[in-house]
This record gives C-alpha cells, sequence and structure tokens, in this order.
RNA sequence: GCCCGGGUGGUGGAAUGGUAGACACUAGGGACUUAAAAUCCCUUGCCUGUAAAGGCGUGCGGGUUCGAGUCCCGCCCCGGGCACCA
C-alpha cells in the first residue's frame, strides 16, 4: 500500500517502504535450499564509533543493486550482513572508560544498525551474525583447534612487532613503515612468546590457486608478490674452522658462484658468535648492537650507504676451493632464506655497493652488462671453469646438480611469506581454547581417550621449564573471556587476562576438559592437573576468516554450518569491498578455507572466487576524508536532505564502481531531479496517476525502442557491475518519455522495474500507485523484444581518407553498391571526389563507408 | 628501483579499432512568474568565420591501419602496492 503523499516526499516513503520489507521479510534468503542461488556478500563493518561512512554504503549499494536484480531474475538470494566486532578501538574506549567493550560495542552495532537500514538495504536480518557473540566465535575456536590439532599452530618466542603504544604485537601485515596500521604509533622488535599459524605450509597452494579465481589483476599480483616465491639453492659453505660445520645459504643465482668473493651473515645469525675472531670481536658487538637498535625502518632508511663488519673468518666455495671473507652486514635480513648469503658483487647490486664500499673484489662471470657492472641481466658464463659458454639457466641447474652429487647443495623453493603471528595481548578478542600443562600432565592428557593433541606437542620453555599446549575439548567451547578489573595491557607481554587469577590458574580434568579455579581444592581423581589458560587472544583477523561460511547457516548450533548448507549456497558469487585488504583478510581467508577444504569441512577449495573492490570516495576537495580535514560526509545527512534513493543512484552515478572519485555535492542535485523528474512523468500535480499515463497511451515508437534498449542495458550493465552507465540510460529513458505524447501503464511499470534495484524506495512507491501487483521486486526482471530494437533506417557515416565528411539515412541492409552512389551523390561529398580516382572502399554496414581517394 | 592502475571539455565521466565528448554538473541566454524557487527550451571542447563551412583536438613523440582515445614502441606526469628477500 502505497503512501498519501502528493508531492515526492521520500522522507515519508522512504521509512514506509523499508517497513513494509521488513514486515514481509522481503529479503529473507529461502532455507529450503531450492533453485538456483546466488551469493552476494560485502565485506561487514567494523562497528566504529564513527558511525557509518559514505565509502561504506558504495559497495553496499552495488551488491544490493546485485541482489535485488538478481531476485527479480529468479535466483534464490543469499545478501546478508554482519558486523566484524573484535577490535582496538572498542578496547582502547574501555581502557578509557573502564566499561566493558561488549557494551559500547553493543551501542555501536545499534547505530551502524539505524544507519544501513535507513539506506534500504535488502539484507536478510534473519542472517545478521556478530564475530564476539560467544556462539559465533566457539567456531573460531574450533577452526583454531582443527589447526592447532594439524600441526599447523605452534608457539615460539620470536622478535616480533611490538607496539609499546597499545600495548600488543602486531603481524608484519598490520606494521605499515615502521607504524602500527591502527592509529599510526612507532613499532619495535621484541622477544615474546607467540602464536604463531603454519600459513607458509600453504604458500605454494595459496599462490598455484590465484589463477582459478576471478580477482582483480592488482590484487593477485599483490597477493603473489607477498607469497614472494624464488626457486633457487641452499648451498653449503665449508668454515675455516672445520669443527663449526658448514655455512648454509640460499640463492637464486647458483649460475654466479664462481663471481662469489665475500659472504655475509645476518646480524642476528647463529653462527655470527662462533665465526667472529677474537681481534673482531668488539667491533663486531658494537655493530651488532647498532643494527639490533635500528628499526627496521631505519634499516632501509640506511639503504643508500651499505654497512658491514668483517668477522676474521673465511669460507669455501665449493665450487673451486677458493677461501672467501666472510662479513656481518644488516642489508642481509635473518627472516628469509638462511640469513646467510654468497655475495656476487658482479651480477647483483647490493653485493656491487657493498663491495665498493669495503674494497672487495668483483669477478665477472656473466657476458655482457656493456663493461658495467654490475650486470644483473641474462648471459652465458665467463670465468667459471668447466662452466664457460654456458646459458645461465642451463648453468643454475648444473652447478646445482653438480654441487648436489657432491652434497654440498640442494634445489630449493624460498618464500617471502612468513607464518603468520597470530595472537595479541588484549582483552578483546576471542580467548585461545588452550591450557598450559606440565611435560608429566602432558602425558596423562596424551594417555586420556578421545584427545587431540597434534603429533608433535606444541611446547614452550620459561623459567627452566617446559609447558605444554593442550585443547580443550570441541564440547567445551566456547571458551569466553572472564570479566576483568582493567582493561589496560600489562605492557610486559601478557593480556589483561593474565590477572584473572581463578580464570586463569586452574584445576584441568585432562578427560573432560572441565576446569575449577586453582585456588579451590583440587578435585579428587588422577584425570585432574594443575594448568593455566593462554592468556593471549586471537587478533581481529581471526573472526574474519571464516564468516562467510556462518552466513550460510548463521544458528547452527553444532557446526560451522549444515553440510546441505554448505553444499548449496557453497562459497559468495560476488564479493565486494575495499582493495586495503588484498594481502590481510584475503589471504588469511584463503588460508583458512583451505584448511577446511583438506578437513572435509567446505566442498571447494577457494572462498571468493570472484571478486570486485569499489573505489575510494575522495573528499569534495579531492583529498581523502578524514575527520581532521573536516570533509567527511555522513550517509545520515544525505539522507535526510535528499533521501538513500537519491543517495544510492548518486554514488552509482559517480563513475565507475571501481574508480577513486571526489564527492560533488552539486553532482548530488543532478541526480535528486532526475527522480523528482520521474515522480512527475507519473504522478500529476494533485497526487493522482498522471492522464498521459493509461493503458492505450499515445507512446511513441521511439520510446518504446528506447525502453527496450533501457532494459538490455540496464541488465548487461548491472550484470558487469558497470552501474554509472545503467543510470545513464534510465535518464535517457526518461528524458525520451518527456517529449513522447504519453507513456503506457505497461511500460511505465517495466521502467519502474528497471529503477527498483537503484532507487527501490521510489519504485515501490510508484508500482503501487500504478496498480502494480503486491512489490514490484516480486516480478519478474523484463525481457527485451530483440524485434523492438531494430529500426528501419540507420544513419551512414560517409568518410574520405577516414574524415568524418557527412551522414545520410539509409535504409537498413542498404548494398554497399547503393551506398557508394549514395555519397556520390551527396553534395557534400562529391567535392571530395571531384577530379580523384576511389582506391578503394571500406564498408561498414550501417555504420560507415569510408572511400580512399588519391 | 620493481609491479599494477590511470591521464579525454570549465567539472564528474561516455565511447565491441568505425561520427570523440553519451549522461550529468557548472556557466550563459530565453520562456513561465508581480518576484523568487521549481520547471521547460536553447547554447556550452578550442580556433577561424556573420553564416555555410573549415581547421585543430583524448599527457608527449613515433608506428601499425582505409580508419587509433582504443593496438604497438619510446618518454612524461599522477595514484596504489612492494622494496637490501639474495
Amino acid at each position: 500500500m502505497a503512501t498519501k503523499c502528493i508531492e515526492y516526499n521520500f522522507r515519508e516513503i522512504e521509512p514506509h517502504w523499508q517497513t513494509f520489507w521488513e514486515e514481509n521479510h522481503s529479503f529473507r534468503a529461502e532455507p529450503k535450499l531450492s533453485g538456483e542461488k546466488y551469493y552476494v556478500l560485502d565485506m561487514f563493518p567494523y562497528p566504529s564509533g564513527a558511525g557509518l561512512h559514505i565509502g561504506h554504503p558504495e559497495g553496499y549499494t552495488a551488491t544490493d543493486i546485485i541482489a535485488r536484480y538478481k531476485r527479480a531474475r529468479g535466483f534464490n538470494v543469499l545478501h546478508p550482513i554482519g558486523w566484524d566486532a573484535f577490535g582496538l578501538p572498542a578496547e582502547q574506549h574501555a581502557v578509557k572508560t573502564g566499561t566493558h567493550p561488549a557494551a559500547n560495542t553493543a551501542n555501536n552495532i545499534a547505530n551502524f544498525k539505524r544507519q544501513i537500514k535507513a539506506l534500504g538495504f535488502s539484507y536478510d536480518w534473519e542472517r545478521e551474525i556478530n564475530t564476539t557473540d560467544p556462539t559465533y566465535f566457539r567456531w573460531t575456536q574450533w577452526i583454531f583447534l582443527q589447526l592447532f590439532q594439524r600441526g599447523l599452530a605452534y608457539v615460539d618466542e620470536r622478535p616480533v612487532w611490538w607496539c609499546p603504544e597499545l600495548r600488543t604485537v602486531l603481524a608484519n601485515e598490520e606494521v605499515v613503515d615502521g607504524k602500527s596500521e591502527v592509529g599510526g604509533f612507532a613499532v619495535e622488535r621484541r622477544n615474546l612468546r607467540q602464536w604463531v599459524l603454519r600459513i607458509t605450509a600453504y604458500a605454494d597452494r595459496l599462490l598455484a590457486d590465484l589463477k582459478d579465481v576471478d580477482w582483480p589483476e592488482s590484487t593477485k599480483r599483490m597477493q603473489e608478490a607477498w607469497i614472494g616465491r624464488s626457486e633457487g639453492a641452499e648451498i653449503l659453505f665449508a668454515l675455516e674452522p672445520k669443527e663449526v660445520g658448514p655455512l648454509k645459504i640460499f640463492t637464486t643465482r647458483p649460475d654466479t658462484l664462481f663471481g662469489c668473493t665475500y659472504m655475509v651473515l645476518a646480524p642476528e645469525h647463529p653462527l655470527v658468535d662462533t665465526l667472529t675472531q677474537p681481534e673482531r670481536k668488539a667491533d663486531v658487538e658494537a655493530y651488532r648492537k647498532l643494527a639490533a637498535a635500528k628499526s627496521d625502518l631505519e634499516r632501509t632508511d640506511l639503504a643508500k650507504g651499505k654497512s658491514g663488519v668483517f668477522s676474521g673468518s673465511f669460507a669455501v666455495n665449493p665450487v673451486n676451493g677458493i677461501r672467501v671473507p666472510i662479513w656481518i652486514a644488516d642489508y642481509v635480513v635473518m627472516g628469509y632464506g638462511t640469513g646467510a648469503i654468497m655475495a656476487v658483487p658482479a651480477h647483483d647490486e647490493r653485493d656491487f655497493e657493498f663491495a665498493q664500499q669495503f674494497s672487495l673484489p668483483i669477478i665477472q662471470v656473466i657476458e655482457g652488462g656493456e663493461a658495467k657492472l654490475p650486470h644483473v641481466g641474462d648471459g652465458p658464463l665467463m670465468n667459471s671453469p668447466g662452466y664457460d659458454g654456458l646459458p645461465w639457466p642451463e648453468a643454475k641447474c648444473k652447478i646445482t646438480a653438480d654441487l648436489a652429487s657432491r652434497g654440498v647443495a640442494k634445489a630449493t623453493v624460498n618464500f617471502k611469506l612468513r607464518d603468520w603471528l597470530f595472537s595479541r595481548q588484549r582483552y578483546w578478542g576471542e580467548p585461545f581454547p588452550i591450557v598450559w600443562v606440565s611435560e608429566a600432565d602432558y602425558a596423562k592428557v596424551k594417555a586420556a581417550p578421545g584427545n587431540s593433541l597434534p603429533n608433535t606437542p606444541v611446547t614452550f620453555r620459561a623459567n627452566g621449564v617446559t609447558q605444554c599446549a593442550v585443547p580443550l575439548p570441541a564440547a567445551r567451547l566456547p571458551l569466553e573471556l572472564p570479566s576483568v578489573q582493567s582493561y589496560l595491557p600489562g605492557g610486559n607481554g601478557e593480556s589483561p587476562l593474565a590477572n584473572e587469577t581463578d580464570w586463569l590458574e586452574i584445576w584441568y580434568n585432562v578427560e573432560t576438559g572441565a576446569a575449577v579455579p586453582a585456588s579451590a581444592t583440587r578435585p579428587t581423581g588422577a584425570t585432574w592437573v594443575r594448568g593455566r589458560r593462554e592468556t593471549n587472544t586471537m587478533p581481529q583477523w581471526a573472526g574474519s576468516c571464516w564468516y562467510y561460511l556462518r552466513f550460510l547457516d548463521p544458528r547452527k548450533p553444532n557446526a560451522i554450518a549444515s553440510p546441505e548448507a554448505l553444499r548449496y549456497w557453497g562459497t559468495p558469487d560476488l564479493y565486494v569491498g575495499g582493495a586495503e585488504h588484498a594481502v590481510l583478510h584475503l589471504l588469511y581467508a584463503r588460508f583458512w578455507h583451505k584448511v577446511l577444504f583438506d578437513l572435509g569441512v567446505v566442498p571447494t577449495p577457494e572462498p571468493f572466487t570472484k571478486l570486485f573492490h569499489q573505489g575510494i570516495i575522495l573528499g569534495e576537495d579531492g583529498e581523502k576524508m578524514s575527520k581532521s580535514r573536516g570533509n567527511v560526509v555522513s550517509p545520515d545527512t544525505i539522507i535526510e536532505s535528499h533521501g538513500t534513493d537519491t543517495l544510492r543512484l548518486y554514488l552509482m552515478f559517480l563513475g565507475p564502481l571501481e574508480a577513486m572519485k571526489p564527492w560533488s555535492p552539486r553532482g548530488i542535485e543532478g541526480v535528486h531531479r532526475f527522480l523528482q523528474k520521474v515522480w512527475r512523468e507519473i504522478i500529476a500535480p494533485d497526487g493522482t496517476i498522471s492522464a498521459r499515463i493509461t493503458a492505450a497511451a499515445a507512446e511513441s515508437p521511439e520510446l518504446t525502442k528506447s525502453l527496450h534498449e533501457t532494459i538490455k542495458k540496464v541488465g548487461e550493465d548491472i550484470e558487469n557491475l558497470r552501474l554509472n552507465t545503467a543510470v545513464s540510460q534510465m535518464m535517457i529513458f526518461v528524458n525520451a518519455v518527456q517529449k513522447s505524447p504519453g507513456l503506457t501503464r505497461e511500460s511505465a511499470l517495466v521502467f519502474l522495474q528497471l529503477l527498483a534495484p537503484f532507487a527501490p524506495h521510489m519504485a515501490e512507491e510508484l508500482w503501487s500507485r500504478l496498480g502494480g501487483a503486491d512489490s514490484v521486486m516480486l516480478a519478474r526482471w523484463p525481457v527485451f523484444d530483440a524485434t523492438r530494437l531494430a529500426s528501419s533506417e540507420v544513419k551512414l557515416v560517409f568518410q574520405v581518407n577516414g574524415k568524418h565528411r557527412g551522414d545520410q539515412m539509409v535504409a537498413v541492409g542498404t548494398s554497399q553498391d547503393v551506398a557508394l552512389e549514395l555519397a556520390k551523390a551527396n553534395p557534400r561529398i562529391a567535392c571530395y571526389l571531384e577530379g580523384k580516382e576511389i582506391k578503394r572502399v571500406i564498408y561498414v554496414a550501417g555504420k560507415i563507408l569510408n572511400l580512399v581517394v588519391g
């Protein structure tokens, strides 16, 4: 039932239809799991205190258009939304105010929900999820247990990025230019005990399977670069004090071995102490201290000049037995390869620079480079006895094979990808379902029936005591967060959970997973052991790694989702979100999905087969929107002033969805005018249906043709996410309506169907007023009539030597001969042909006749 | 430095190798109005010209083609990503 308003009163119309949809459950995905499915997913938001930003509705509008369009095409559409609600801002707010982060999060969610509902998005709210809900994170913890059991989670004390301001560690991916990605605070290296996920075990598959996904090329490239696969060889160099054993290095250029004139160890390399000769000790120690004090940022900043120090020791090149000096330099990093390299200054820019600085010898072993070194390019070998003249790819294989036969080399593959630092020292995250016990007690767990321990125990040694990680039984999940006195992490590398003694220190039953506070008396029975819970929590990425699966069956109590739902809905057919997640969320989620695939939980190896990044909307000034610049546009303001239909339409009309584009307050007026025009064409000034619209209205043939063109164009454009030109086409149609003597009711209804995905409230309102059945959304998407698109005449363009010299309407199917005669007879063309010979005629039927004259 | 995108009127942007500038915005002119708003009509890439028309035009320089914004080569500029990864 439509509203009664006379003018286009979006303030009345929009809430009216939003209520209608809610009451009718209009967007509920069919739970019967029948028919052809379409799953379209947005990257779910973090509900920040600032509320929705104009960038959110851009992508959300695009997916909403797709969802509404696919429903009209008869698909069973799944279009869900939820909240990625663990995270730093809520926790920082909690630290400041002392209130539980859940309270603040709930407020923010309520606000986000209000804003999103006001935009009229067709989400299935019955599937709303929240990553902080224990019924949700129970499964986040469950997936962690699967990783744990498969040996994909381990604990390690390693140099990690520590942010003193945030009092937590951060993953490599979360550190940008030596600052925390969240907040922009300085970070430093610290050795801390951390949970790490073995994402590197999946490096090859994460790389290889990129070929199977329909993603923006740039995003694939970024993941490729991040994974950073390189083929090469590990080569053993004998060391001078033979007892030390050989030095293992990694190189991608075994073909340049004869050009190796020195070796370099990273300052953190474990052999540095052993290899440093007594007389070099002072220098090396000083250098190591200096390198350790430098942040990685400084280390790269100082890339202009190389630094290093001689260890006093020598290694022997296995290929020719030549002694080469071993240096310590921070241009070699410990985290990649073996942390040691053979330096070939003639063919590597960095080695070249270093060799020049420290006057080390440079030997060219690859021909070419026009006498200019370093020559990093291709070429046959030289100065390499036994291999001279060989092309380098062959030389690589041959030298590696020859050394391998002597047991001093091995062809290997290295990745830049590091294992994923998975723990945070914070309160507001999923607790790890892990209890630490002594080695002796671990044996009891192992003996317990039905345990789910990894093949190799996860252990950690502190203060001379080895602790072993024991997973909670899945039936004990979720492990909820205890309430705490303070949300502030200690700053010593432990989370606020470390202060909650009764939660932390427990008697643990190795068979049932039951726990009682250690302060209580030990329950009787041999299965009770002393345990301490893991105090770290998971990073925010955990919850977003698998949320697209929970939407399939969000209330399922005993599984991530039912196997039927997993099979029917599969993975999103379209995933839309910002490009800023190219190597974070999108890589982590792929990793987890592959693990779930290996477990047989999901039927496909990739989570997001088709991905699209919406562009950023800049402020009016062309700068990125930010509070400090004061150029932020809130959707609330626009909804109040122009309505959400205008906002949605404008966001789509602004330009290509993927492009970065500036907001313009003037542009929005134009789109609003368009909607006003639509209203006026259908509704008379007194609020009744316009007299021009009747079942048998005098509709011009041009208008009918334009309608069918519009059906075609809008449909194709939606399929291809070219939403800006779809809007243009609708404008063209409405301009044609204005010029036509009338518009049939049928045509009007069809047009409203096309408009409905973009401006659903107005479409519903006018559809209803025109007496359309039910809701415009329940009508099947119109089909264009190809015969209506055909016209009897087309404009033929005449060109002379490729230049446009005139045109003429001609009958469709005009032959080249006829067209040529028409051209010759055309006075505008004739003058160009006078006294010239037509050497060639190019005729594109119905389009162009090009005469080449000379 | 390397890897991706881009560069089209005053502005946002359209253009399967086939009429460059669709659709909008802005600006100017006109109609309606006591007036304003709203609406409607006209003009709106640059240059020459009263006009008809012509010339020039898609960052720059070449090339392929009957025909290039589109394809190829070499530059310049802007945006994003990576960056001592051996």
